[in-house]
DNA sequence: CCGCGGGCCTGAGAGC
DNA sequence: TGCTCTCAGGCCCGCG
């Protein structure tokens, strides 16, 4: 589900209610999400106090004050929501909302800032993993991950660097997180029509000979940096999944140019219309008129 | 090493 | 209404 512009959003509504609380009770519901749960997961996290709430590529980073960081992913459908625990539930139970979603609330935090922290994943492609914090250099998930598209290191020489010698397209280039860590389907589409950057154009080209920068790199950086933030100000796009710690809906979906738009005109008045195609099995959308 | 395709899961929506 | 089919925002892994 969530690129980063979700994360983000769902780490400043975790923030508030976990940053400088002790977990007074945590609670796995069944023993495996994307992959099995540590052994003693829950018991691990309880009496914990969170002393910070960061954010790597898609995934959630809590800072706990025992030197452990947890690390948490959502996957495609994976959601946190904020409850307050003294809504009508009884004592020392967690609240459940009625119907079916409730048969994937599978994470519970209590917290002593008086906030219940629910995880919800469907597809259980999300995960959680404990990790030692002077190994995090060392962690399988988070190595060879590339830099943070708005942190201040990258910039259109980096990314022509990270670009340079690939033998695929700009596309796959840029869902590849080793490249750049963060972006999925959307705002790969998204920022590629904001650039006029054609999916199929050659990574390879966003360099020159000496692995320096084009203009298109450039162009493409800006691209990124305008959609993951007006993004972000949206509190994200709720397709299927996605919905603000609050239960509220992020509303960037309503700004999409490309992204599920097939058959509409291209709103760059250039005559074009938007079209859909499958690359590396995932669909792209562009306007093959201005994107060059 | 690199790039690609399969697979993991469930649910929503389209088409019949 | 209900069944079946397709597709979905991610990422690990094995293959060539």
């Amino acid at each position: 589900m969530p690129e980063l512009p979700e994360v983000e959003t769902v780490r400043r509504g975790l923030q508030p209610v976990m940053e400088g609380a002790k977990i007074l009770h945590a609670e796995a519901r069944r023993k495996d999400l994307r992959f099995p749960f540590q052994k003693d997961f829950a018991a691990r996290l309880t009496g914990q106090t969170v002393i910070g709430l960061g954010r790597r590529a898609k995934y959630l980073m809590a800072d706990l004050a025992s030197g452990d960081v947890l690390l948490m992913h959502l996957g495609m459908s994976g959601s946190f929501r904020v409850e307050n625990k003294d809504e009508a539930k009884t004592p020392g139970e967690f609240h459940c909302p009625r119907g079916k979603d409730a048969a994937h609330d599978h994470v519970l935090f209590r917290m002593s800032s008086g906030a219940d922290i629910v995880f919800n994943d469907p597809r259980r492609f999300g995960y959680m993993k404990i990790i030692a914090r002077d190994a995090l250099d060392a962690e399988p998930l988070l190595r060879g991950l590339g830099p943070e598209p708005l942190g201040n290191e990258f910039d259109a020489a980096m990314l022509a660097r990270g670009c340079a010698g690939k033998s695929t397209t700009l596309k796959a280039a840029l869902l590849d997180q080793r490249v750049v860590a963060g972006l999925g389907n959307i705002y790969v589409c998204e920022a590629l029509y904001r650039a006029h950057l054609s999916p199929k154009r050659q990574a390879s080209t966003l360099a020159n000979k000496k692995r320096e920068p084009t203009d298109h790199a450039k162009r493409l950086v800006d691209a990124i940096h305008e959609v993951l933030n007006q993004a972000i100000k949206a509190g994200g796009s709720s397709l299927r999944d996605h919905r603000q710690t609050s239960g509220e809906l992020g509303y960037f979906q309503h700004s999409f140019q490309v992204y599920d738009r097939e058959g509409e005109p291209c709103g760059k008045a250039c005559g074009g219309v938007i079209r859909r195609f499958t690359q590396n099995g995932r669909s792209t959308f562009w306007c093959p008129k201005c994107q060059k």
